[in-house]
DNA sequence: TTCTTGTCGAGAACAGTGTTCGCATAACCC
DNA sequence: GGGTTATGCGAACACTGTTCTCGACAAGAA
């Protein structure tokens, strides 16, 4: 184990790290990533520009690590509240999404940096992103899964809805669960991207301000479409 | 009218104006908005950086007059798509929200733009957005209205979904009627709130390439969802 | 036509950016 | 302690948006 007494220099290490990250963070809420300027966060540190490269090859990589830290929070905290939740699945799923919102609203930099337009000439490493990238939606396709096997997913509905749908979208979907989630039933999957679509789109619009001319305050709106969703879904509480 | 007989300079203004737009949103559309850089710009159109600054005050002004062209445009296509379909209101919603789509997926970095995440350091002005920023909603409100006008906006479904929405959400959206379009139903705006949400939320995530992992080809469920939010919201073809 | 006025383009300059390099200093391991 | 490695620093390079000055040219008046 190299880990069994670190080196004073690896601590510190460690610490400078996420010193400067810490340091982006706070500049990035404030000021958008187009002004996360190094030499500002290594002024913010006490340190000259260059030293930064030793942390971090370069500004995209500190963006990275970023990006990892902010889903990796968010996804704590959806995680949070769904343990918090008593209940089955259904309610847990359904705290889940109202803590992705109450996340998204407090971070809306962030969040415009997980799920916003793509970062031009940042080019993304899957590698190192698509991990943490995935785990909320990762915890709500298990949720409707616990909840198709508790019985808690009316197949009726569920199927009902299926069969409304276009074949070539059910059978994308299928291509999709077969190389992803096999254990998973077709149901589940159909109904888990209609809500989560629906959601995300809505909360997506609300982050970014597009509904503030309109509706000031969504919170009553979002509470109505998820439990609307939900019913839609087939997903019965209990 | 001093529109009368142009001069000689005031048309090489134009011409340079629109010239130095075009080869704006080329770079624009190419390499990102973070990419898009003013020295770029003059190389392309064969000038001095400086004197770009005879037209335009500064890089966010370009910036400005390239979202005033984009949502102009994106209106006009829309504007076209309607006035080309033929039947009643509700057929040409549908033809609105389907060329909506498309505009937008032929302009992903156009629409990242005009509802992306808000622009850093950017300060939109609002007395030069306004007006283009609106015309799709304008357009879509405008034909749910006529819709409802017509008798092809079912009472009794929209009824329904306004009550089983939450009181503080229908007060807010009749506050904005009653400020914005007086003339109009509040059912007919509760269900074009629930109509755009929906369908814009959902091409927001497929533009910013959200679904590609899961649905590589969005367009079979984004009709369905269109012709399911259609009959949720009562409005019935004719 | 000539003269004045306003417009326009070019180039230099300034402050800022991300990134690289060479050199010194410190911590580590043997 | 000596050799090795990691770290910090400052200068430099090629960019960026923006401002200024200066000369050239078109527009309108005398």
């Amino acid at each position: 184990m190299t880990e069994a007494r670190p080196t004073l220099r690896e601590r510190r290490r460690q610490d400078l790290t996420t010193e400067i990250k810490a340091a982006a963070r706070t500049r990035l809420a404030a000021d958008g990533l187009a002004a996360l300027s190094l030499r500002a966060v290594a002024r913010d540190v006490g340190m000259a520009v260059s030293a930064l490269y030793r942390y971090f090859a370069s500004r995209d990589d500190l963006i990275t690590e970023l990006l990892v830290d902010a889903y990796t929070a968010q996804a704590e905290a959806v995680e949070a509240a769904v343990a918090a939740t008593a209940g089955g699945p259904v309610p847990r799923l359904r705290a889940a999404l109202l803590e992705f919102r109450a996340w998204s609203l407090a971070h809306p930099v962030e969040y415009g940096l997980l799920y916003g337009d793509p970062l031009p000439g940042y080019q993304a490493p899957t590698d190192r992103l698509q991990l943490p990238g995935t785990r909320v939606a990762a915890l709500l396709y298990g949720l409707v899964d616990a909840a198709d096997r508790a019985g808690r997913l009316d197949r009726a509905v569920a199927g009902a809805r299926r069969d409304r749908l276009p074949a070539e979208h059910v059978d994308q979907l299928d291509r999709w669960r077969r190389r992803r989630v096999p254990d998973m039933g077709l149901d589940a999957v159909v109904v888990t991207v209609d809500l989560w679509t629906r959601m995300q789109g809505l909360l997506t619009l609300e982050v970014f301000g597009q509904l503030r001319p309109v509706l000031p305050d969504v919170t009553a709106y979002f509470t109505a479409a998820l439990d609307d969703a939900l019913a839609a879904a087939g997903l019965t509480a209990g």
